[in-house]
This record gives C-alpha cells, structure tokens and sequence, in this order.
DNA sequence: TCTTGACCTAAAGTTAGGTTTAGAAATTAC
DNA sequence: GTAATTTCTAAACCTAACTTTAGGTCAAGA
C-alpha cells in the first residue's frame, strides 16, 4: 500500500478512539470532509485525527456540533493546518470556557447568597436571573422563567 | 374556596413559571407529589412552590432529574421542610457545583498546556484525560475514550 | 478464488427533558 | 343552567448526538 492512501474509516476509529458511527454523523453534521476511494470508501489524511481530536475536546468544553463547525470554519481550506492554525482557535475555546466558569461562579455566589436568605421561592432571587438561565445544558426545548415564546 | 384546597395545577404553573406539561413531567420522575381531589385533579402544597424551585436551580446547575430526586429524598418527608432545611440540601448542591467549576478549571489549564505544546492529537495529552470525560453533558449514549462497552 | 472482515447507505432506535395533541371530564364564571 | 376554562390521560412528537440494524458491497489474505 502506498503511503498517500489516506486512512481507512476504522483506523481512523482506532486512532482517535470515536465509534465509526459516530465519525460518519460528524461527516454528516459537516464537520469533517474525506474523500472517495475508487470502491466508494471514505479515506482521511492523517490531519484528520487532529481535527477530531479538537472536536472531542471542543465538546468537553460544552460546544454544539453546529458551535464546532463554525470554529472549524477558521481553519485554511487550502492548506493542512499547522500547529499554530490549531493554537489560534484553541485561543478561542479558551475563552468560551472562561465564560462558562464564569458564569458557574456567578451562579455560585448567588446560591451562597440563597442559603442565607431562604429565598428560594421568591420571583426576586438572583438565581432566577434569566440570563444565567437556559440554553446552557442539554437538549431539548425548555420554556424556563421569562423565555416563554410570546404568545 | 377554603384556604386548605390546596394549589390547581395551573396555579402552580404560574407562580413556578414552569409549564403544566413539565410539571406533570416531574411528577411521573418522581420529583414531586400532589394528592387529588374528589374529582381527581391534582392539588398542591404551597410548599411546593418551593420544591419546583429548588428542582429548577439544581438544573441550573447541571443536575440530572434522577439525580435531583435523589438529593431531595434528603428532605423530611413527614412534615413541610424548613428554611433549614432547604439550606442544608443547598449545602449539597454547593459542593457540586464546586466540584464542577475545579473541573472545568482543571481543563482550562490542560488546554493552555495544549495551545504551548501543540499535542493536540497525542493520546497522552491531558485533555483526553477519561475522568474529565464523558457523561458532563448532554444526553444520548456517550462511549467516548475508554468509556466503550467491554465487548 | 474464496472467505472473512471492513465498509456502504438508509432508516429506525435511544436518552433526557419536555411539548403537543386528542378527546373526555371537572370547575368556574355568568 | 349553560358556556367557557381547566384539568385529565395516553400517546405521539421534538432536539441533540449518536448507535443499531438490515441488507448489500469492497478489500485483503490464504
């Protein structure tokens, strides 16, 4: 076998350690793009394991798939990325996730103000803030305190 | 209308600000207990205002329903909770949410470690870590790195 | 060559956390 | 007393992120 080839979709499994399965929805959702070998096969290069490798931590860290491909969207088409194509959008998860501790902090702060009032069910308490609320954990439709559609 | 009627569902809806379907939705989970009435609607304790909050915090917080459940069996089931109480299961929810934020923490400078280094696809990268993947977010099966099924 | 094992597609299933719908019964308002 | 609200149950539907299944094709080794 030549060494231009590309990767096989299990090897690529293997090497990143994600279900076959769940590395044809990425190609499904956009995220990745391989080519066709001549029996209709996928095939990846090896900067592919790199591209997934982000995409799990990317997720760690609390990103969407769509969130994931927009980011990925900042990478050269043309070109294979280079380590420091990956490091300018690390920077970038960097500071979503300091949002996310951030916003963790606040809510923190707020409980601790809650266990000294006994507010808990007072429309007024601080953990009710809608902007700490919602769209910040799972899936799924959540109408939650003041993001009721309008009608 | 006697004072002792208790709360209709749609009531409780309203000064919740959940919907009538969720809260019939933590009832069949466990999360909560009316009684009914002679015509078979169900009635509430005002004291369940209360519970419903504490449920929509500790979602906030990135708490399962099961695992709320669990935390709330804490509660003294012979008679209306305290503010007490209430404070000392926040107590509870306190040390999870630290738990998570030095998680996310933890993280945070794995990736700075990453963005210097560029190790991005190297197996012995800390961000693979397992005990700081998987079951954090969303739902749905996860087997991400070495959380596959043993076969 | 033949036989595995890897791969293909499309569609259906899964989980969490709910919402929506449909048709019927109970309550409330006038 | 009747009309308008609420509420009831059960079942189907929804999203995200995948997995599983079914039926068929491709590739690699003996």
């Amino acid at each position: 076998m030549a060494v231009s080839e590309g990767l096989a979709i299990g090897a690529l499994a293997r090497r990143t350690g994600l279900a076959v399965s769940a590395i044809r929805y990425y190609e499904a959702q956009g995220l990745i793009s391989p080519w066709r070998n001549a029996g209709g096969q996928r095939r990846y290069q090896r900067a592919d394991i790199r591209r997934l490798s982000f995409v799990m931590i990317a997720q760690q860290f609390g990103l969407t798939l769509p969130e994931i491909r927009e980011v990925l969207l900042e990478l050269p088409g043309n070109r294979t990325p280079t380590p420091q194509d990956w490091k300018n959008i690390s920077a970038g998860l960097r500071a979503h996730l300091d949002q996310r501790i951030d916003t963790l902090m606040r809510l923190r702060d707020n409980l601790d103000g809650c266990i000294g009032c006994g507010c808990l069910s007072l429309p007024k308490c601080k953990l009710y803030n809608p902007d700490d609320r919602a769209k910040s954990h799972g899936s799924g439709p959540r109408y939650l305190m003041g993001d009721a559609p309008e009608a």
